[in-house]
DNA sequence: CTTCATCGTGTAGGTGCTTCATCATCTGCT
DNA sequence: AGCAGATGATGAAGCACCTACACGATGAAG
């Protein structure tokens, strides 16, 4: 097995840990992977027409009916007329929602500290551009199979 | 933002792109991730009981009966009886299951190579090592969280 | 030979995703 | 103003992946 080989192994190794540890830590609050990319939006974004969630999550507008389905039975968020357009549902963070998100954003840090701790500001740095080349490589790809 | 944030932010760009990427290549040849994992064991250990591959997946072994299922619908794999063990299913690859599954392994190095092209054995070793650390400490945490 | 563990699967259900159809509303063009 | 077509959200239907629980069949150990 080459290097490219072994060192593709541990990205994958790496995918699966993080994948369970970020769901297991979100299941600990009551929210899914995918629920929380919405409450991660709604952070970033402000209260927002389901339409430009479905947009940022690359996802269908149904699917996102779903998702604030969820987050809305859970009391994460509610859904309010949007005053610009009749149509739309606008997607609000209610208090506890907003608490959890805040969490969320919280948790990353820590997640972050602990990943890259003992390491040096240059060493951290380094790895980061490394990981920021095999993304955009592997982004590539995606643009060019999807094309 | 940290640099520690910063780095952690491409590992999830990078998890996402490979999920998409990974999710892709499979459809072209009729498969889900899930069902291809079954399909890498059973190049790796060969012909296997269920219950065998529910534990190296760590799932479920109804999940398994699923999985092969729809892996037995496809013509990917069949179901034999166990010599040794008159309950056991002995999942076994076609001859066209054996043909995608190496087509898999082919595609993981493939895909190894256009990730590292261009960069020195150095530093393809630098970054496993390092992607080797993360992954290592990822592994950690869930373990601590699960213990 | 009885008891207990194990293998696979039926049933039921939750989550995440899709497509297609539908209704209400918005928008642009005449 | 009025109409045609685009758009926002959702119902219906369906697939993939996963779970827990229950059960029948078999294995293994006393």
């Amino acid at each position: 097995m080459s290097a490219a080989e072994r060192a593709l192994d541990q990205v994958l190794r790496l995918t699966l840990a993080l994948e369970q540890d970020m769901t297991s830590s979100l299941a600990r609050v009551g929210l899914t992977p995918a629920r929380s990319h919405v409450l991660w939006l709604l952070v970033a974004e402000g209260p927002s027409p389901q339409v430009a969630l479905a947009r940022a999550l690359d996802v269908t507008p149904r699917n996102v009916t779903g998702l604030v389905d969820g987050l809305e039975r859970d009391g994460f968020v509610t859904r309010e007329p949007d005053p610009s357009d009749r149509r739309a549902q606008r997607v609000t963070l209610t208090p506890r929602g907003r608490e959890v998100a805040d969490g969320l954003v919280a948790g990353r840090s820590t997640l972050a500290a602990q990943l890259f701790a003992g390491l040096s500001a240059e060493r951290v740095e380094s790895i980061g551009s490394d990981l920021e080349l095999l993304a955009a490589r592997v982004e590539a790809l995606v643009a060019e199979a999807a094309g």
